[in-house]
RNA sequence: CGGGGUGUAGCGUAGCCCGGUUAUCGCGCCGCGUUUGGGACGCGGAGGUCGCAGGUUCGAAUCCUGCCACCCCGACCA
């Protein structure tokens, strides 16, 4: 069981650290918490993207891609929206620079090349979107619109948080034009359902399927389901959201459509999105003391060959010793990569494949050569077996999935452990003060209480569970009636 | 933007309170040799505008003023 995360700066970093790192900008640059994102995690990234992308089009999704500036008039035209992205917008305000001739060999920006009106880069791509769709919808016969896109945001917090809340980050967003309200809600809850079966079956993160409360609901949205998920500090990480966005949209961007009847009507829409943060929600669910634990679905190589060798001619006798257990590989998508270094000792290598998190390591040595074995370890457990050279690859498939379903039920049972019930407020306070987690517990319904909470716990309502695991009840403020618990936390 | 903290080599740091030779140590890097089944070792070497600007002083990493950046905590948020 690795040690409680809170405070543990130097951990986070050292897990992160594998997959990104801040970005090293222009020392007097005003743009902060941006990410590079390195090779091995854009690895887990692609991946990760290549499995939603096969979920959405699966389900008759198609991707697209709109531009990254929004003129501010365009922008603005769905209000809720734009107040709630606002304070947080990039501006494109000019588009030339010019040589300063007060400092030769320095530019700076042409004030005569200002533009007439300003461009913000996307915060979202709601407003650009649904300008683009009024084109393209003026019959049923041209619904639903089922578009997905793969892009960068731009989002400029207050506060930046690497990997969690950095100022540009890259994601999906689906924007959906349907026919009927009851086909967009089907669509959104499709979509949460599709980011929960993503999160949990591939990512191996347990999540709590449910809708927002109003002060918590997208900017814009009538309705907002998301997951949520439970990081190893007892903190809680929205890991993805799916909002039914009513027909505000096609009313602030004029989308109507002839219908059955032959009248105009405005179409219903949803948007959906889930970002590089969930590499985060990775990282931060399944890391231990000794670095990442990858699920075998989603780590770039699943297996690590560590040769044990002296000279180039140990090593080729080596290469040649797993050469048919690699084709084996090869023969059942199993992916591997060969440590064939010889700048650093096997116990350094050790380390850093399970820093890397990669789920199985294999080291071959003369040893083994001899004995007709192979030196299996698994990351997870951080155990370690030799066995027979012919058994290597079955047992070798046989690990992985057994890998992917461990780690799961490890985090299943985490997050299950601290998901406690209040019954009064004396409770919830003093559940979030001493365990964190998920606190399920009767509310009112009301912004009031909610905020009261907020305010004196730092606890927010994460969702109103889909689940209902329990009777009607009392608001432990208020003593109103409420219908269901609903889960509270502090979060990311 | 409010409260707190930090800035010394690629990274992590000592020194600062109490000013005084050539700025400390570890990791990493380069060269040579020996090593290689759990983070190798020896010898040699390179690398610094001590965040920036100004001030005090015979003398500043150290004291003073201003600025900048970053981190943590709030407000904001995927």
């Amino acid at each position: 069981m690795s040690k409680k995360l809170t405070n543990r700066k130097t951990d986070y970093s050292k897990w992160y650290n594998e997959l990104v790192v801040k970005a090293d900008l222009a020392e007097n640059s005003s743009v902060r918490g941006c990410m590079v994102i390195k090779p091995y995690g854009f690895a887990i990234w692609e991946k990760m993207k290549s499995q939603l992308d096969k979920m959405f089009k699966d389900t008759g999704h198609q991707n697209a891609y709109f531009p990254l500036f929004v003129p501010k008039s365009l922008f603005e035209a769905e209000e809720k929206n734009a107040e709630g992205f606002a304070k947080e917008c990039a501006v494109v305000t000019h588009y030339r620079l010019k040589n300063d001739v007060k400092n030769p060999g320095k530019l700076k920006v042409d004030e005569e090349a200002k533009l007439e009106e300003e461009l913000i880069v996307r915060p979202t791509s709601e407003a650009i979107i649904w300008k683009t769709y009024k084109n393209w919808i003026q019959s049923y016969r041209d619904l639903p619109i089922l578009i997905n896109q793969w892009a960068n945001v731009v989002r400029w917090e207050m506060r930046t948080r690497l990997f969690l809340r950095t100022s540009e980050f890259l994601w999906q967003e689906g924007h959906t034009a349907h026919e009927t309200k009851a086909e967009a809600l089907d669509e959104a809850m499709m979509i949460n359902n599709i980011y929960a079966d993503f999160s949990e079956n591939f990512l191996c993160i347990p999540v709590i399927k449910g809708s927002k409360s109003d002060s918590e609901k997208f900017a814009g949205a009538e309705e907002t389901y998301c997951i949520e998920a439970l990081m190893q500090d007892g903190k809680a990480l929205q890991a993805g959201t799916s909002h039914f966005l009513g027909q505000n949209f096609a009313k602030a961007f004029d989308v109507q459509y002839a219908n059955r009847d032959g009248k105009l009507d405005y179409v219903w829409a949803t948007s959906w999105g889930v970002s590089t943060r969930l590499m985060g929600a990775l990282v931060m669910t399944h890391g231990d003391d000794n670095g990442l634990v990858l699920p075998p679905d989603l780590a770039p190589y699943q297996v690590v060959f560590i040769p044990i060798f002296k000279s180039p001619a140990d090593l080729e006798k080596i290469i040649n010793y797993i050469e048919p257990t690699i084709q084996e590989f090869s023969k059942n998508n199993i992916s591997f990569h060969i440590d064939k270094r010889d700048s650093f000792k096997p116990g350094f290598k050790f380390n850093e494949y399970e820093m890397k998190g990669v789920p199985i390591r294999i080291a071959v040595g003369q040893k083994d050569i001899e004995n007709s074995t192979m030196e299996i370890f698994r990351r997870d457990k951080m155990e370690k077996k030799t066995i027979e050279l012919g058994t290597v690859s079955s047992k070798v498939e046989e690990l992985l999935i057994d890998i992917q379903k461990n780690i799961f039920s490890k985090a299943l049972k985490f997050r299950n452990d601290n998901i406690r019930q209040a019954e009064n407020y004396e409770d919830f306070k003093n559940i979030i003060e001493t365990h964190g987690g998920f606190v399920s517990a009767h509310w009112d319904g009301t912004i009031e209480t909610e905020d009261k909470i907020k305010k004196e716990t730092k606890a927010t309502i994460r969702c109103i569970p889909f689940e209902k695991s329990s009777e009607p009840g009392n608001c432990m403020i208020s003593g109103k009636l409420s219908k269901q618990r609903v889960i509270f936390a502090k979060a990311y």
